[in-house]
DNA sequence: TAAAGTAGTTTATTTTATAAACCAAACATT
DNA sequence: AATGTTTGGTTTATAAAATAAACTACTTTA
């Protein structure tokens, strides 16, 4: 039998960001938008996700004065993409 | 920015079920049932919108007297995953 | 022949993803 | 100084998807 794909990561844009994430480990709302083409609603609705699984970190500050939202990994984050990457390599890899 | 995952195959059943005949060539629904753990009704309905996009090719018949459905990957299918399986790299290989 | 099992399909419900609408503040324009 | 536009979001409504439950049709077994 094939392993279960943690359906919290197993989403385009959630997984984008927290692929992003994982090489970067900070990244800001804005850049975030940019990397992942998603819109700023659809956006915050995954990241408000992600933040209550634990997977990241999400500090709400001010850049100048603009608002500015910026996201990082959590090691449990770091954790459960690791485990999603070994489980989906049961899919694609022969 | 990253690539997009086609929507088709970024569910895990259906990836299951792509996966599953990738390496087998042909699969039927009770074996697919028993690889996949999905429920009947479950694997049904993926089989059909797999089928409908011309990813699988499904062949009904009778196995003695007992119904049977076979089913197998077509070169759309296999095109299908390779990309998707690249697509997928961008995101979990750094 | 009644009960239980097999191989599915159909339909209804729940969950999820996405888009659209909105808000508050900043900046730029006339 | 009012008016419109952009930025950086959030909230809410809608569409799409996954899943489960109910059902069908037939077979096997007791």
């Amino acid at each position: 039998m094939l392993p279960v794909l943690n359906p919290l990561l197993h989403s385009e844009l959630r997984l984008a960001i927290i692929s992003t994430l994982i090489s970067l480990e900070q990244a800001d709302f804005v850049y975030l938008r940019k990397q992942t083409g998603a819109t700023a609603g659809n956006l915050s609705v995954q990241i408000d996700k992600l933040q209550k699984a634990g997977y990241i970190a999400v500090e709400k500050s001010f850049r100048g004065k603009m608002p500015c939202t910026i996201c990082r990994i959590t090691q449990e984050g770091v954790d459960a993409f690791e485990q999603y990457v070994e489980a989906l390599k049961e899919y694609i890899v022969k």
